[in-house]
DNA sequence: TTGAAAGCGGTACCAA
DNA sequence: TTGGTACCGCTTTCAA
């Protein structure tokens, strides 16, 4: 690489002080009160050759890099993608770079970027934990690190949180199906763990439970994240089969919907006629699928950028406590749920 | 943030210099021959206090970051976001942080970005580029910056590339096509301007030609990206009615497919019997959609495995010249094409 | 075997 | 209005 003109070789080109020319080039110029004929020189001559501030050196010595990092357990999928997408967007009008990583489900490998991260002295983190990792989240908290904790989050500790609201959501998805005359309805979810899983569950009961309709032994499946190919198999196979004769079945995740129908469509079940189904969260094919599906979406802008918000609003220093946020989610009814 | 340990913290409560610690905690004190208990001390300290290096001050003294960048038209479109997932997994494995950002399709925006990641000084590049920012490419290349093109490419630029073999998947999807004794094949694709595009129009006239196959007048659409959804109407509605009358379509993107299908689903044609169709690239749901969709699959994994690669190598200064790779994509044959 | 100092490329403060 | 200098935290070279 061509070697970059440093303020150095300005100030001895131009016999200005580098000071100056800092000042300049940052536009501070009148404000200092530098000439106008100087500010003119160092200027012309920095855009002649073509000077670019190293933000190594200038984030060294500010004490801020303007990076932001992100932690999400998986970019590619799309949930996450997109959030980071918008993340991206926002950070970058405000002047912020982003460096990302994926952890997985993993406390360790979440553990080494958080540190990774800090190492290269970003100035704040976006994190959708492990939730298994209380230790770091909590030392950053101790430490007043700036940093918002988005989707996954830890009840038990007051930190920064933007996520949806899973109870309101999975109950939406409980009540259309009683409405649309189903009652042994099943819940095809994650083993505990996770916050948002748990909600999710507690969304399944409260709603069962306020509509009278009893859960039986059977409607509820918890798959190993790790394993859910294999185990969705014989979850869908002893729903769907008497005694557990399930009607229909709201899936906690997209992922566990596709995997789900996969097998419905396997065994020839008939969605909507023989069980109807509703999902959590989305795919960009549910509407192409046959029958299209029912889903609750996420509001996956809306989470991105008041995240954005409030990392900004922490780095600023403009806030004292912590910011806790639930968004609305929407369904959108489609055949999977036996309407129309 | 609580204050962070430095060298210079450890050196006066040691009274050892920072040169020696700085040695020792970068594991080059036996090479460099500093005495056992010296050692032992400083590594305790180190731990006892939990030192980190300032990766800014570190990549500032040896001039490089240990970052590097990531361009990509949109990171949430599932194949840009499942490339940067195994990009920053194996970049990390090598010491790397990625920083990334979505540039759109625009040229501009594409630049800003380059720019600001060169400002942050990024060790090298990856950039799916707009394909419009020669400038931008030509320069990286004239001042040997490191750097590969992933996906998207200047055929006039001699630069590192990966890519796929759009010919040859787009030649594989009309050839299944034609064995199922399809003849009057239509190709809907994206108005010209990149290179991979042009590759895949390329494909399907060569290999219609080859098979002795007229391509009359309005069996290839070509849509502008920013407008598919209105545009795809129309492409659909005069290829599938006479005098066109389409017995098979090949889409150029998955996108171009979900729009296509969800029109033809509009305008109930029924798919494979009155159209046979075909995706080039694939989404996570194409198995389940009915039919499900045949599709060109790219080895995602295999692109961003090879673009590190070489990026490393070039890193490395391991090259003298630049590397073009073009990987085969596998036809996955599901009902929509007619099949079964 | 260890220390001292220069340098990386900026910013900021105090004098002049 | 401008210059000089210290400093950010690390690496590296040269002496001791």
């Amino acid at each position: 690489m061509m070697k970059k003109v440093s303020l150095q070789d300005i100030s001895q080109s131009l016999n200005i002080s580098k000071g100056t020319i800092s000042l300049v080039l940052n536009g501070r110029g009148d404000e200092k009160r530098v000439s106008k004929k100087t500010q003119e020189k160092i200027i012309k001559f920095a855009q002649k050759h073509n000077y670019k501030a190293n933000q190594l050196a200038r984030g060294l010595s500010m004490g801020k890099s303007d990076m932001i990092g992100l932690i999400v357990p998986n970019i590619s999928d799309s949930f996450y993608a997109r959030i980071a997408r918008r993340i991206e967007r926002k950070a970058r009008l405000h002047g912020y770079n982003v460096v990302f990583s994926s952890a997985g489900e993993s406390k360790d490998r979440e553990s080494e970027l958080i540190q990774s991260m800090l190492d290269r002295q970003v100035d704040g983190l976006i994190i959708a934990s492990s939730q298994k990792n209380e230790n770091d989240i909590k030392r950053l908290k101790r430490n007043k690190f700036p940093f918002v904790l988005i989707d996954r989050h830890y009840p038990n500790i007051k930190t920064n949180y933007v996520g949806v609201d899973n109870i309101g959501g999975i109950s939406a998805a409980v009540e259309q199906l009683i409405t649309l005359g189903r009652r042994r309805i099943g819940f095809v979810t994650l083993k505990p763990g996770l916050e948002a899983i748990h909600e999710r569950a507690l969304g399944y009961t409260q709603t069962m439970e306020k509509h009278g309709l009893s859960i039986e032994e059977g409607f509820i499946k918890e798959l190993d994240y790790e394993n859910i190919e294999v185990e969705i198999s014989n979850a869908i196979k002893t729903m769907v089969s008497s005694p557990t004769s399930i009607e229909g079945i709201v899936f906690a995740t997209h992922y566990l919907t596709a995997a789900g129908l996969r097998e419905l469509k396997k065994l020839k079940i008939r969605v909507p006629y023989d069980v109807a189904i509703i999902s959590f969260a989305q795919m960009s094919a549910f509407d192409l699928i046959e029958p299209p599906i029912t889903s609750v979406i996420q509001p996956v802008d809306e989470l991105g950028d008041k995240a954005v918000d409030i990392l900004l609003k922490n780095l600023r220093k403009e806030v004292k406590d912590y910011e806790r946020f639930k968004l609305k989610t929407e369904l959108v009814i489609r055949k999977s749920c036996g309407a129309q």
